[in-house]
DNA sequence: GTCTATAACCGGATAGAC
DNA sequence: GTCTATCCGGTTATAGAC
């Protein structure tokens, strides 16, 4: 087996690895011990390859934020229909969150606990914002919708799917102390539900 | 001044301080120095008080925990109207919310990040689920709100009341980026805007 | 009860061999 | 490029004087 050859691979074996544990962890919880075991590696091995624990986490905090925005923005077409953002959006985002479920508690933790961070990592924060305006306000205006202030939507939309994933432990210990499973026929269920909650409540 | 006489203040000021600094940093990334300073007493005195960090952290912990959900629980009504529990339980949470904007975070990233916690911290885990579910279904029988599942209508009210809290600085940033005092309207708008928002989706 | 000084520990980072 | 061994700073926790 060529050592050098392993490079590429290792890399990204610490990257998985480090993902994992600072998601779940975050910055002052995680360890390097469990980082370097996690990718099946040594310690030193990770000052290797990034000189120390903040830059090994800026590389995975600034993926987590740059993915999330993408999903956003991608769903928004500013000459689309709101119901349709909604639709695609809700759909996209859900499946996601439901493959990386501790991302949104992440991102929003590191950013309270460090807001210094929103200024360090504002290229990555780009949200189409004007554009998604735009367009609810044409749907408005097209009386596609009833009246609603666009920021507000969007927080609505926003809160409606990240939150019982934020939640998820609690919710599930409220709801379902004994049968674990309950709640993941609820996360199921939710694409459909935010779905027609949005359609009844935009109503025109 | 008589040293005796400050053991009770000087407790209230030590668990005002950590809780301050724990809520605002978490377990992981509070300093025990930085509780003392913010206390105006020295660090050897927190061991004082409270044997270890984690001691004081619980007495925080179970705190946040208990008081979220008395908020929640309060608002039930077995008998009562749905429309008139959100439009209490909105307007007395978002208040608290003001005033504590960063408890949800705390609290959530808290159990994420250590889900052993749920079990330690059940007792304080209480919500009136049962309660809700026969208020809402009544509420549904009698026509007076349509069908929706209990669990999902919980779920989206503490959604769009807490998501802007924990995403505040984020969205700040995203939707003020230049003029800060705009979220501050935006929040206080929410109060209006989640009422008038579920009394539509919620026609019967 | 409150302080100063210090012990004990842990975890990130580096040196140096292979 | 990868490992073992070690350093060193920071942080919790304790001892002991007042």
């Amino acid at each position: 087996m060529d050592k050098q050859k392993n490079k590429p691979d290792t890399e990204r074996q610490i990257l998985e690895a480090a993902r994992k544990v600072f998601i779940r962890k975050g910055l002052d919880g995680a360890r390097m011990q469990e980082i370097a075991d996690e990718a099946g590696i040594n310690k030193a091995l990770l000052h290797y390859y990034f000189r120390s624990k903040e830059r090994l986490f800026d590389h995975i905090f600034e993926n987590a934020l740059a993915g999330t925005f993408d999903v956003i923005n991608e769903s928004i077409h500013e000459e689309g229909e709101v119901v349709a953002f909604i639709e695609t959006f809700v759909d996209n985002y859900l499946s996601i969150l439901q493959r990386n479920p501790f991302i949104p508690n992440f991102i929003f933790n590191e950013i309270n606990s460090h807001p210094e961070r929103i200024g360090r990592f504002s290229e990555k924060i780009r949200l189409n914002v004007p554009g998604f305006k735009h367009m609810v306000e044409k749907n408005i205006a097209q009386k596609k919708i009833c009246a609603i202030t666009p920021e507000h939507l969007l927080i609505d939309m926003l809160g409606m799917c990240v939150f019982p994933f934020i939640g998820r432990l609690l919710l599930e210990k409220v709801f379902f102390d004994s049968h674990p499973a309950g709640i993941g026929n609820l996360l199921f269920e939710r694409k459909q539900h935010i779905i027609s909650f949005f359609k009844i409540a935009l109503q025109p």
